[in-house]
DNA sequence: CGGGATCCACTATGATACTG
DNA sequence: CAGTATCATAGTGGATCCCG
């Protein structure tokens, strides 16, 4: 969801724009994930300013790569939306839902 | 990963088969995963017989429109391997690989 | 063989508080 | 704002034993 929010916001944002798009995330989760993706060379972290913090997240081209597969199956979700509720509908527990195009503020 | 493998093994398969197909997956992970597809309607159950136990696993329809976007998952992983590799190489802990497609059976 | 039940070590994650 | 540290807790999955 990082990857594709990164994507959608045009490749990199600032950490508070990130989670902000993606209801529900919390910090630290973003975080951990942000450190991991960098980790894998995924994602890019510059810091712009010390005070006040300024940070921007970035896709590397590594990176894209990986959004590619994630954009298709986001894709085939909003295609294959009926389908989707046909295992919502069975479903007990609340299931993760598929970050709204729209959130990305 | 199962809907993958079950496809592979052309739609349908009894669950000891589905297991070895599968390296690293136990038998309480796989029944408790096949239990959740089931209740999705993924998957379908048929019981042959009770003794010996003849039990038949196999993809229902709404199973077969998940399986399309797995496997353009697979495929995806299989045409970047390199993508892949660069991943693997930056990870500290023993990553999940993808089954190979020789390990049906 | 298929699969249910238990026990248990580990892991993951939200909440909260703190720092520069 | 961006991030770290700590804690309490729910969830996860393997190991093991049992049944028909």
């Amino acid at each position: 969801m990082i990857l594709h929010t990164l994507h959608l916001l045009g490749g990199s944002s600032r950490p508070g724009r990130l989670q902000r798009s993606i209801p529900g995330l919390s910090k630290k989760m973003m975080t951990q994930t942000l450190r991991e993706l960098e980790e894998k060379g995924l994602v890019c972290r510059e810091i712009h300013q010390i005070m006040p913090p300024n940070v921007e997240y970035s896709l590397t081209s590594l990176g894209k790569v990986f959004v590619e597969p994630i954009e298709q199956l986001y894709l085939w979700g909003i295609d294959h939306a009926d389908a989707l509720e046909a295992l919502e509908a069975n479903e007990s527990r609340t299931a993760a839902s598929i970050p709204s195009l729209e959130a990305a503020e």
